[in-house]
DNA sequence: TGGAGATTTGACCAAACGGTCAAGGCCGGA
DNA sequence: TCCGGCCTTGACCGTTTGGTCAAATCTCCA
């Protein structure tokens, strides 16, 4: 009755792959990123890899739409319903976690995009744009009513991605220029970043 | 007696290299740049290009450190005798103006540090950490003397990057967002970080 | 335990790539 | 106008790369 559409060795290498491919394709990019790389970094060997998926713009692509979910999630999360300064606050929160425990995933979307955008060109066109139109909204409605102060919204969504995936993106650039003798810079960019925010919405 | 160290065909052709290695090499990043593109964009042989530049490595040595200056120029120009809101608002607004008519040079420079910067390290660890200290020296005085608002100097030199940056190297996206309505985002862009940054800095 | 189907791989291929080289063309000064 | 040196290139080379294939091996359950 129960028959997986998966075998237990498929998810186990499939995850493998995964895995992999994001530790390679998010430090090198598409074009830089081979087969090669991918392989050993999964513990397989090349034709195996190419049993499991058809080519690497196909790894690629599942990578992407597999993780396209998790990196929406945080704006998703922004509630109409609750406390404006509350939920932006929130949001750039979650955002600059994400940032901090996921930055493979973050370089990834920025290599993506940085290239144009050439195998996710319709999500952003429609899903991502749909999703950003919705949460502007909301924030356009809570400024209209006089809890937040007015901006432009899509430009504050904006400053928000740029400035909390700055800390994943540009890793090496923030270490280097702030030395060795901080090691970790998330807990003090949290707390300009609620300044900032904080400072930015006060009506 | 005037003897050029450079031939005219020298100038020529030099220039041209550069101007399609930025070209190719911002849309591509390194690995995923073919010296024929290059050198088809050059409208030159391959063989040529190489006349003049030893390797693909060398090519992209040149064009970072020779665009190096220009991108440190605005952070430079920030004047710690003149008025500190109208400073750093200045400096906002050369940093968006040259994402606006520089996009190619802000996307080389960030593939190079998505990349981990392995061809820059040196630069940044010195010149440009060394840079940031001294205005972080300008912005804490300005602070200590009341001046502007009291803020980690180092991370609000991050944000202005990455919020000015990231309409060049994300313009796919920002443009895809924004919808195909307003052809240009950096007039609203410029309204929307002044007010942040005024906001940010008042005391 | 036998066998059907799932999994794995060594050997291989064609194309693309960075780079070389010898030879020919071109230019500017004497 | 002639010549030395600057400039240009077609042909070529070894390596890397994405991808194929037939054969071998493993897994699982009837």
């Amino acid at each position: 009755m129960t028959s997986p559409r998966q075998t237990r060795i498929q998810r186990r290498n499939s995850e493998a792959i995964f895995e992999a491919a994001l530790e390679v394709f998010s430090a090198h990019g598409f074009r830089g990123a081979t087969l090669d790389q991918i392989a050993e970094a999964a513990g397989l060997s090349k034709p195996n890899l190419l049993y499991y998926f058809p080519s690497k713009e196909a790894i690629h692509v599942a990578l992407l739409s597999r993780l396209l979910a998790t990196w929406l999630d945080p704006l998703k999360a922004m509630n109409p319903a609750g406390d404006p300064v509350a939920e932006i606050l929130g949001y750039v929160r979650r955002k600059l976690e994400l940032s901090r425990d996921f930055p493979r995933e973050s370089r990834l979307f920025a290599n993506e995009i940085l290239q144009g955008a050439p195998r996710m060109r319709a999500v952003i066109e429609t899903d991502l744009k749909e999703l950003v139109a919705d949460k502007a909204a909301v924030l356009t409605r809570w400024m209209d009513e006089g809890r937040i102060a007015r901006l432009h919204p899509v430009h504050l969504i904006f400053s928000i991605w740029a400035m909390t995936q700055h800390y994943a993106d540009f890793e090496v650039q923030v270490r280097a220029v702030l030395g060795e003798g901080e090691p970790d810079p998330f807990p003090e960019a949290g707390l300009y970043l609620e300044t900032l925010f904080r400072r930015l919405l006060a009506v």
